[in-house]
DNA sequence: GCCATCTACGACGTTACGTAGTAGATGCTA
DNA sequence: TAGCATCTACTACGTAACGTCGTAGATGGC
């Protein structure tokens, strides 16, 4: 479903569906139903283009995985527990990754 | 559902049952249907006591939501990117968690 | 004014989940 | 040992999300 979000830009129903059938068989329709769905859960906004609606990502997929992320440590009982187990699960890439961004956090607010 | 795992240790689904039922109305059969789900799903263990079954937590409820941490991580497409803006979701508070999550982390391993 | 195109809305199957009932196995107890 | 309470297994029903699609009607270019 989220693929669709690969194809960046603001897409007509039409354009995606083209994108995608190269892959899977898709109805024109099944194409627009999901991105309205997903417009009015508010990960898509849209813009007339003509008669036809121009879709774009409200957001990037990383600000999606950084909110079900955030939602999962909200939901964990005891953050630091939670965030030790995430920390140990992640690889030295990641940690090396998660370091850096902290320190960045860090130098922007001081 | 998984506020029964709040109660910790390996319960029956009476106790579990009766744990419940002074805060809402709630069906033996309920309870049971739901922990029974969980062990399908394991996402929880169970072992014989006499005719009933006792049911334990896999995981505790920090686990599972490092496991789906590393899920939205794992689908998020540009780790760095995800990471960066999760770091920039977290608190101060939960910053520092994980700034010293890491810093053990690397102690550790070495 | 016609025809292709696009949208709106409804529909169906599947899966997960919260809820619950019934039937039958099990085991204590009198 | 017969009976009753207790427990499980299985089934069921409503709701919601999701993937899939069709039909009907609006829209707009030629």
């Amino acid at each position: 479903m989220e693929q669709l979000w690969s194809a960046e830009d603001a897409l007509t129903v039409r354009e995606v569906h083209e994108r995608l059938v190269g892959t899977r068989e898709l109805a024109y329709t099944t194409v627009m139903t999901v991105l309205d769905r997903l417009a009015k859960k508010r990960l898509t906004e849209r813009e007339r283009d003509g008669k036809a609606w121009r879709y774009r990502a409200a957001a990037p997929r990383e600000e999606l995985a950084a909110d079900l992320m955030r939602d999962a440590l909200d939901r964990s009982g005891d953050r630091r527990e939670a965030l030790v187990r995430f920390v140990g699960q992640v690889t030295d890439e990641e940690a090396a990754l998660l370091r850096d961004a902290l320190t960045r956090l860090e130098a922007r607010e001081g």
